[in-house]
DNA sequence: GTATTTTTGTTAAAAAATTCACATTGTGAA
DNA sequence: TTCACAATGTGAATTTTTTAACAAAAATAC
């Protein structure tokens, strides 16, 4: 199964959550087209998708969800799940907490940083908030291995140089500032600000079109 | 200029926020490979968008900083401006009003809507917030053209077909439920857990490397 | 004034991602 | 039984995105 495509790897967990949901509502088997139809992509992709993970699923009758949950969790989890940390914790770093509070995952969020001395100390939705100076001892700790950055834009990179220096392996950027990491630190970085104006750029264009 | 990749639109975006700090320093031009550091790609990736967008630096001494911001602005601001609004002022919604405040930019938070009383009728950061009932009101009355989808996973669906009745253009879902939408109306949807489960997956690809 | 360096602009090649097209085969209907 | 249908699995084609390679030309060095 070597070498799996980055959009593929996106695309299996948004699988798993569907999936996830059918699974509740006790639906046993699905077909590529419906949850191709959930996602807004074709069934063929679905199937692509799949066969690239090495499922095979039964003809006419579709694929096995509980099944399919199952293996999509051997191929993206970590076998004993990963601890994940908020670096910032204003309203960003609080939703994020808020999205995982009572999921069930391998991924835990087991400690949020701030400056705030009014943060410090306190527990939000079950996360302890730590001071962003006790970082290398708490992640080492702790065993954190990923960092959600959410911190002002202006304490990005710098946030970004501690955390690297803490130990992390990943970091998820949610600032509007690229930072620097050396290249065994895995770097997702998202810029909600790009995302908004793409789609404004696409909403002026279709207001272009139809004139 | 037809067709610009969708790719090339988002970097165009964060292009012009990196050049918008270069104009504050004081740096009237730059090369290519110095808008390629910050963003972590390559040059020929750079000179290749601002060809595709019919801009032509000067050799030896790289592009006009200026210049590029206001063309990159031509290209995808819409003229006048659009009006957003969020819809959902939990953490999530106020993380982005405040991402916002105070940019000058073509894109407003106009509106926030809401279901809790105690929010209805205040204004947060600047942006009053509205009831959900009174959404179709709001949203012509403004001529609000993009809705940002920040409600609890459970009223996505919902509240997106309201968004949908109510005339929006583009909707930005930032839910992690995939909500449908008719084709005239552009959708962009965004899944911080897939891109955490991402982070948590490469990481542990390394990690296994490593051994 | 000539050579060297550096940077742009672009054609062509490569890589990544998606879609097409269709063989295959259980299932149910006639 | 035989036929038609509906689904999977996948090689091949297509499309999209990125990267390589290099000509052209301005600046600098000698």
């Amino acid at each position: 199964m070597k070498h799996l495509p980055h959009k593929t790897i996106e695309r299996l967990s948004q699988y798993r959550r569907a999936l996830l949901l059918c699974h509740e509502k006790g639906k046993s088997h699905i077909y590529s087209h419906e949850i191709a139809k959930i996602q807004h992509i074709t069934a063929v992709q679905v199937r692509r998708d799949l066969m690239l993970i090495g499922y095979t699923g039964t003809l006419r009758k579709g694929y096995n969800v509980k099944e399919l949950i199952d293996l999509i969790g051997i191929i993206i989890d970590s076998e004993d799940g990963l601890h994940v940390a908020i670096i910032g914790m204003g309203n960003l770093g609080r939703a994020l907490i808020n999205y995982f509070a009572g999921k069930r995952s391998k991924l835990k969020i087991v400690a949020g940083f701030d400056t705030n001395p009014d943060k410090i100390g306190n527990t939000m939705s079950g996360v302890p908030c730590y001071s962003i100076e006790d970082m290398a001892k708490i992640v080492l700790e702790n065993d954190i291995k990923i960092g959600i950055l959410t911190v002002p834009a202006d304490h990005a990179i710098a946030t970004a140089d501690l955390l690297v220096k803490a130990g992390i392996k990943g970091i998820l950027n949610y600032t509007p500032k690229p930072v620097n990491v050396p290249k065994e630190v895995y770097l997702e970085e998202y810029d909600m600000i790009t995302t908004l104006e793409k789609v404004a750029f696409y909403v002026k264009l279709q207001e272009m079109d139809e004139e």
